[in-house]
DNA sequence: CGTTCTACGTGTACCGTTCTACAACTCTGG
DNA sequence: CCAGAGTTGTAGAACGGTACACGTAGAACG
C-alpha cells in the first residue's frame, strides 16, 4: 500500500473543534462566504494556521469547486507554449486557482481523452490551446464546463470565450514586410492539420497571406506548401521547395518552430539568408533572437494570450454567461533573416 | 453559476440499477477488484458503455485513488522537458492513470506551492523533475505520497525513487571528446542554483568535468563560470568569458539551452565555431540537429528518463516500498560545434 | 451427510467538503 | 415593548465513489 500519513490528518472538523465553532462556519471562512463576523474569521484563520490545515480539493469537488483549471497544450517542445503558460500562471498567482496541464500531442484522440479526464476531475474550467477538436465537440465540452479557447477564431460562438491574435493581419504584415524588402516570389509554408477549420490560426494566416499577395498584384506568385508536422517531413518539403526551379525568394513559415527547420535546410544547402531566400516565422519565441537564427517573426504575445484566457475563464466561472472574444494586435519584429 | 448538466448525471448507482446489480459490484468492476464473475463484469461493462458512464475522480479520491499522477517541471521553454513528458505519457498510455503537469518556474516557493497543491488534489504519485527543494522537504513529501525524482542523484535515499543519467560520466565524456579534438583550455559554463546540493545534475557534470581534466593533466586549466539563469545574464557572462585574455578554446555548457545562447554570443562576436572556440551542450534536444546550431551534445534520453520515472512510480503506488535508483548511460553525439 | 472452503455479491459506513434551511441573537422603528 | 428585518452561526443532508464486513451458494472433503 502506498505510504500514507497516520489517521491524525487535520480536516475541517479538526479546525472547527480547535476554534470552537461549527464545521459550516469554517467552510464559510474558507470560501469567503457571506455571514461570518470578523472575530470568527480571525479565530478560524488562527486555528487553520496553527494546525497547518489545507482543504482537500477532492472533497471540495464533490459539492463545490476544485479551484483547479485545466490547460490543454498541443505540444511541449515548442517553447511558444511556455510563453502562454507563463501568462496563465501570472493571472492565477494570488488567487485560489491552480492550473494543471495536459499534453495532447496534437492528436485529437489524445486531446479528447485529456479533456474528458479533466472533466472527470471536476476542474472548474478549461483553457484549450489550439485544440484539434471538432467545433461540435468544443461546444459539447463548453456545455459541461467553462471553456476558454486560444488559437481558434470561433468568434461567433457563444458557448465559450476565445483569445487570439489577429492572425490574418499577421499574415498581411509579413507579406508587406517582405514586399518592402524587394521580395515578390513569396511562399507560405504550412502544415497539414486534418480537419482544420477555417477558424484555425494556420488558415487565417494563409488568408492574410493570400489577401495581401493579391492586393499587391502578386496573385500568380501565391504558393502554399503543405507538410506533415514531423521534423523529417518538414525538412523534406523544405528541401524540395528550395531546390525547385521556381524557388521562392522568401518563405513565410506558419510558426517559428517550422521556420527554424526551414532555415536549417537553407543553410545546409549553402543558400544565403536572406540573400538567396528570406525567411519569416510566427510567434517570436525566444530562440528568434539568437544570432545563429536571427529570425524575423510576428510577435503575438503568448504571455498576454495566456493571461487573458485565464482572466476570461475565471470571469466565466464567476458567472458571466455571455461570450467574449479577445483579439491582440500582432507586431512584426524584423531580424537578419529578412533584412 | 457555471453551466452544469441537469440532474440526470449518470453515477455508479445509475449503472448498478441498469445492470441489475449492487453498487459495490460496479465499483469492483471499475477497480478490477477481486470477486466478480466474468458474466457480471461483462454485464456491468455493457451498462457503463451504454450509459456513457465515467467515474468521477474527485469522488474516488475521497477513499481510494484518483488515478492521477502529478509532474512537476521546472520550466516550459526548454524543450528537453517535452522529451521527458513524452516518455511519461508513453508509459501511461493504456493504463488508468493520467499525468497532469505543473510548472514551477525553477522557483522553490512556486514549486513548494505546486507540490502541496498536488497533494491537496490527492494525486496518487508525483514525478519531480529537477526540483529545487531541500532534501528535507523531498523526504517530507515522499512520506505523504509516492515520489519519483528525475535529475537529483539522491541514490542513498529510501523514501523515494530516482531516475538519472550518469551526469558525472557525461561530463567526462565531453572533456575527453574535446581533448581528443585538440582542445586543452576547456571551461565549464554553469548556472547558479541557490542551495544546489552536490546531488544535482549541474554539480555532477562539474565533478565529471573536473575529474577528467585532472586525469588529463589539465588541472590548472579548470575554469568554472557561474551565471544566473536568465538569457540576459547568460549572454553577459558568455561575452565576458569570450573576450577575456585567457579565452578558453572550448566551452562545456551544462545544458543545450545555455549552449545555444553561448553559441549565439560567439557568432555575434565574429568567432568561428569550433575554430576559435568549440561548444558542447547537454541534453541533445532536437534543436541541436539544426544546421545553424549543429551543436555537439550529450544525449541523456529524456524520453527514457520520463518513461522509467513513470514506471517506477506506478510500481511504488502498487505497493513497492524499497527504493530503486535508475541510471541511464549518457552518449555523446558529435556535431559541427566541436569538430 | 455435515463441515469447511472458496467464489461471488451485497449492504452500508465513511471519506471531507459544501450548501440549504433554519435557529438564535441583535437592532430598529413605531 | 414588540414586530420585523438583518446578521451570525449551526445542524445535517447531500455529493459519488470505495472498501470493509458479511451473507449465500455450490464445491470439495473426510
Amino acid at each position: 500500500m502506498a505510504p500514507r500519513a497516520a489517521k491524525d490528518r487535520v480536516t475541517i472538523r479538526t479546525v472547527a473543534e480547535d476554534a470552537g465553532v461549527s464545521v459550516a462556519a469554517v467552510s464559510k471562512v474558507l470560501r469567503d462566504a457571506y455571514g461570518v463576523s470578523e472575530a470568527l474569521r480571525a479565530r478560524v484563520k488562527d486555528s487553520m494556521e496553527k494546525l497547518g490545515y489545507r482543504p482537500r480539493a477532492t472533497a471540495r469537488g464533490m459539492r463545490g469547486q476544485t479551484y483547479t483549471l485545466g490547460v490543454l497544450l498541443p505540444d511541449l517542445r515548442n517553447p511558444f507554449f511556455g510563453d502562454i503558460m507563463a501568462g496563465v500562471n501570472e493571472a492565477l498567482v494570488r488567487t485560489q486557482y491552480q492550473a494543471l496541464l495536459g499534453v495532447g500531442q496534437s492528436a485529437s484522440t489524445l486531446e479528447h481523452a485529456l479533456v474528458e479526464a479533466m472533466i472527470d476531475r471536476q476542474m472548474d474550467g478549461l483553457i484549450l490551446v489550439a485544440p484539434r477538436l471538432e467545433l461540435e465537440e468544443l461546444i459539447s465540452v463548453a456545455e459541461r464546463v467553462p471553456v476558454s479557447v486560444i488559437g481558434l477564431h470561433h468568434t461567433d460562438q457563444s458557448a465559450f470565450d476565445t483569445v487570439n491574435n489577429d492572425d490574418e493581419l499577421g499574415g498581411r504584415l509579413v507579406v508587406r514586410h517582405l514586399y518592402d524588402h524587394g521580395h515578390r516570389n513569396i511562399a507560405y509554408f504550412s502544415i497539414v492539420i486534418p480537419g482544420a477549420a477555417d477558424s484555425a490560426s494556420v488558415r487565417r494566416r494563409e488568408h492574410g497571406y493570400r489577401a495581401e499577395m493579391e492586393k499587391l498584384g502578386l496573385a500568380r506568385q501565391i504558393k502554399v506548401i503543405l507538410s506533415e508536422q514531423t521534423a523529417r517531413e518538414v525538412q523534406q518539403a523544405a528541401r524540395q521547395l528550395l531546390s525547385s526551379r521556381g524557388r521562392p525568394d522568401a518563405i513565410f513559415c506558419w510558426t517559428d518552430f517550422i521556420a527554424l527547420e526551414v532555415l536549417s535546410v537553407a543553410r545546409d544547402m549553402g543558400l544565403s539568408v536572406p540573400g538567396d531566400v528570406a525567411i519569416v516565422g510566427y510567434d517570436n519565441i525566444g530562440l528568434c533572437d539568437l544570432s545563429q537564427n536571427s529570425l524575423t517573426s510576428i510577435d503575438q504575445s503568448g504571455q498576454v494570450l495566456g493571461l487573458q484566457a485565464a482572466r476570461l475563464l475565471t470571469e466565466r466561472i464567476k458567472g458571466r454567461t455571455q461570450a467574449e472574444h479577445f483579439v491582440i494586435p500582432p507586431r512584426l519584429v524584423a531580424r537578419g533573416s529578412s533584412e
